[in-house]
DNA sequence: TTGTAGGCGTTATCAA
DNA sequence: TTGATAACGCCTACAA
């Protein structure tokens, strides 16, 4: 068996790479050819045959042509995990994503996959509910041999790699969405600030005069942050707001409801906007406006954060407000390989504003 | 009893490997140790360190003590390139997911992941939108180096890998969802005849006499072997149905309100049951039935398919049926493993059948 | 039972 | 440029 194997690379005589092809031929065409295959075929040797599959050799001549037609022929593709032994790199982001995922995990994740693959990486994705399990899964995927960490956290939690570990490979880490993110460690998030400027800023474009705030509960900082926004706000449009009309509650179609109802049943003052903290809780505000026989967005106009598949399905669709997924995973890609070749060692917390997508829950701006 | 903590080498044994290992110490005491660094820690020979660390070697004496704890010390954990590159099993499972990554989808995922893992096994994670995709990401994934291949294919897509292209190693593969797989590719999905016998039970156990329908759109093989149980089911019932208590549609909200609207406001005959092809369209269905003050469940009960997060956020909570994840991904990832050793080349096409999940929408039942 | 040593398939290093 | 060869870190016959 030995001897077999050793003649292996080393006979280059013409003969013997004929034995080797034929051999090859007979015992199976089909599946497990390494590098060395290649080379046979293609009549050079496999550190050519490594330097044109892998780009270090750009070049369109006789070899390469003969060395790519004989990995095709072959139906070649590298062994990744000797291509990750050797080189350090494994090609693999690991992802750490809420369990179950959620409507905004499963946007960035669309984004996520396609752009990594692009960038020559697979993903390899862990599901956490808890801090406990995010930061379990966060060090086992480092332990693990990625290129890259991109953590969504789920609800109230962050990403917190334990400081200065010196037992951990250090390898580029980002948050991506949560509030918040330890200052050691990247982030890239919505700027809540701006999200709410946006939408008291669009609900004055179209005349507003006067405005509601069905918030989440307040246990979040980003709804803090939310709330210190809408709070300022009427300085800046001269909404009229009134106390009753701000409500804390759960993200849920009922408590939306019922809150709408108890707005607007009162014959007194009645806002003529409402602002969602998510888009359940505005479902529930459309229902019990449409209960109310009260038109929108002639008579309220409607906004909400989220923009998720519920958004398109109501009557009327609800204008809604979105982080920039697509932005935000390019970012997070950019800086990963950046941190991954130089010893960049900042760890930037960066937000971005959101994007307003128009429904009919609000009226039609016209711009000049 | 080692109170050095720094030269923690001790200076017996054999000299190169004394020689490695001081280099070692003064470059980097931190990262990147190797199974050398623990064999020579732990006094043993680096086949040994291997035996233990991988389970094949089950003894607790010294030797196994020294062995965990030196790897411990050096925070070890093994190269996950070079065992797959060695012991030809990578330790991946991959996966193909709709885009996005829809209820059912992100329901498997949350069972699929812990439990891989389990089995010691990463989880790869593709998306894609339509056929097309679906067959590029699972050549590839066969192509990358998993051990296994699990496809939850999007809305009217079936995973169909190459009959017989020898170029591919064969990979164990699984589809799981999705209505019917080819012949070649073993298949785990739910029982739709059983799932809408389920229901029609369900509701007649409840007391329904007259029931109606509000499919999907026609348009998947799903839906008709749904339509024709739903056909049949009379005959075991005696429920009575109407042909204009059957319709097809979208699955929105405001179809579901639509027809429910249409179905209720004749004042001929009404059906006291609504099965609703999807959560949405029940959405719609409950609003409507709201809206015309009709109770539920008191005077119709509303039963649906998808147990989606929307069936617990209604008023009432929505009774809804759901495949059995847990026990479909069990199964999927026991055949996974069957075929991955043994060549018990058969394609089994599995069929579970649905869980009910009570809520509001339906009565209390007494079970004696 | 333990240690020795030979690959696994690539890429990186050097000579030619 | 190309080719021969040495790692990469681990597992596993095989020998002791």
């Amino acid at each position: 068996m030995d001897t077999e194997e050793n003649a292996y690379p080393a006979d280059h005589g013409t003969l013997e790479i004929d034995h080797m092809n034929a051999s090859k031929d007979l015992q199976q065409t089909t599946t497990n050819n390494s590098i060395v295959d290649v080379a046979v075929m293609a009549k050079v040797s496999i550190a050519t045959v490594s330097r044109v599959l892998s780009g270090n050799r750009n070049k369109h001549d006789d070899i390469d042509k003969r060395v790519r037609q004989a990995a095709d022929k072959l139906h070649y593709s590298v062994n990744p995990a000797a291509k990750a032994l050797r080189s350090k790199v494994s090609g693999f982001l690991g992802v750490v994503a809420p369990k179950p995922i959620d409507f905004s995990a499963s946007q960035l994740l669309s984004e996520l996959e396609p752009a990594a693959k692009k960038m020559g990486k697979d993903v390899i994705l862990t599901l956490a509910t808890d801090q406990k399990e995010l930061d379990d899964k966060a060090k086992s995927l480092i332990q693990r041999d990625i290129d890259g960490l991109i953590a969504i956290p789920p609800a109230g939690c962050q990403l917190s790699l334990p400081a200065d570990e010196p037992a951990m490979p250090d390898i580029p880490a980002i948050q991506l969405l949560g509030h918040n993110a330890p200052s050691h460690v990247s982030w890239i998030g919505l700027d809540i600030t701006a999200a709410m400027h946006e939408a008291v800023q669009q609900l004055a474009d179209v005349n507003a005069t006067s405005i509601a705030f069905l918030s989440r509960s307040l246990d979040s900082g980003a709804v803090s942050d939310a709330l210190v926004e809408f709070q300022a706000s009427d300085q800046i449009t001269g909404l009229i707001r009134e106390p009753g009309w701000t409500t804390f509650g759960p993200c849920t179609i009922n408590r939306g409801h019922d809150d709408t109802l108890r707005l607007f049943s009162g014959k007194e003052k009645r806002p003529n906007a409402i602002i969602c903290g998510d888009d359940q809780i505005a479902l529930g505000a459309l229902d019990a406006l449409k209960q109310l026989h009260i038109n929108v967005p002639d008579e309220v106009t409607v906004i909400s954060f989220g923009d998720s598949p519920l958004a398109t399905m109501t009557t009327p669709t609800l204008t809604s407000i979105r982080p920039p997924y697509r932005t935000m995973v390019d970012e997070a890609l950019r800086l990963l390989t950046m941190n991954e070749k130089g010893t960049h060692h900042l760890h930037p917390h960066t937000t971005f504003p959101p994007e307003v997508i128009s429904h009919e829950s609000t009226p039609k701006l016209m711009r000049p």
